[in-house]
DNA sequence: GTATTGTATATGATATATCAAATAGCAGGC
DNA sequence: GCCTGCTATTTGATATATCATATACAATAC
């Protein structure tokens, strides 16, 4: 007996918009139409109106004065204003971490590792996203604290999309996995101020490989 | 020629059930109807169901598997866990906003100082509730970082309907001012490192005036 | 008396119809 | 040629109708 699951069109919308925002398939500042959406997607408009306004919510779509809902620009002051939040709440969550990761938790993340290695040999872009995710997310999620975590998943949605990309410049490819390996040394030490470091310092980097590719705001 | 505004019917059946929330209108645990809403309000379903799902998205209301939409038990465990996230970000928004603050903002703060101070001899809780916000926001606004303070204000909405009930205990009462007092004066003389010392420490002892008073979470 | 099953009711989920605001295009006036 | 105002169309907002599921309760079987 497989149990069959019930889930409602309005949370498997914001799923499909959600993969869709990420993917980079709504262009900043193109309105998503609720009608053609739902066309789209073979639904009514009201689930489709309820996806966009949990986005909204979460500040993944902006509404306009005219009422229009549109991808914001992500811009080189926000993702900068963005940044010292995620190093503070990631750093803390790392931290958490350390005096309950067990032996199986560093073996997994070393799997990650060994698997992200390889994504920079075959220059897959998009497994290096959903690794790299992946890593982070195993350690953030043994901090313990359900609230900080749910606080940074929010932060990663909204910096998600912008993370496309980054594995097109070569110097960062190259260097991508040297920060996660110190942090899961200092894990298996069990030196959580060293972890919070590198974590921090893995963040930064990260940063400082994208922040001059995004558009500056708006004057 | 003062501007017509218009707000749509779900952004003020969300405020109308937010402030229903912080006032405890709405029991831990007890179902929130649709219908019976849109009946009290006199609207419609519609923009009930939007309210109540933006509320859901920020965890102000959780929907149990039956599907019914309750409000969340703030449990001691749950205030343990946001408490040091707020510290993290609210200690890092007053950092921030040291060299960002004119005298005129010092000579503000100290007016909601005075007005605070007021209502511990009136007794005046909501009142207080009120100003204790305003003196917080006051400080985090002028951080220059709208999504630090986009994230803060999630936190306070989570904390806020526990708030109440801050003001019954006579020793928190007195005290209420005095680190705020500390953080003015830390601010004026331009001393970060102090202001955002005295701000952590007003959130911890808030915590542990209250913390004792909430209920542990169901084993 | 308890357990089971069927039925009525309550309630959430979705689709559709209708309303209202915004936008685009066009005609007329200057 | 450009502005103004009208109209049609698009599109978001709301209300309502319908459907599906969960719950409560009653009836029946044992």
């Amino acid at each position: 007996m497989t149990k069959i699951e019930y889930q409602p069109l309005n949370d498997r919308a914001y799923q499909e918009i959600l993969t869709g925002l990420t993917n980079g398939i709504f262009a900043p500042m193109q309105p998503l139409v609720i009608r053609t959406l739902a066309e789209n997607y073979g639904i009514s408009a009201t689930p489709i109106r309820e996806a966009l306004q949990r986005l909204v919510a979460e500040r993944l779509l902006v509404v306009l004065p005219n009422r229009s809902i549109v991808v914001p620009q992500m811009t080189r002051e926000k993702f900068a204003q963005l940044l010292p939040v995620r190093v503070a709440l990631e750093g803390m969550a790392t931290e958490l971490a350390v005096p309950r990761l067990v032996p199986d938790d560093i073996a997994q993340l070393r799997g990650i590792l060994d698997r992200i290695a390889a994504t920079a040999k075959t220059f897959d872009a998009r497994a290096y996203l959903q690794l790299n995710r992946e890593f982070h997310f195993r350690i953030y999620e043994k901090s313990g604290n359900e609230e900080l975590l749910h606080v940074i998943q929010g932060l990663w949605l909204k910096v998600g999309p912008v993370f496309t990309g980054l594995f097109d410049s070569d110097h960062f490819r190259q260097h991508a996995n040297d920060e996660h390996v110190h942090i899961v040394a200092a894990l298996e030490r069990g030196d959580a101020a060293a972890a919070r470091a590198c974590m921090e310092r893995d963040l930064t980097l990260a940063a400082r490989s994208l922040m001059p590719r995004l558009a500056s705001a708006a004057p």
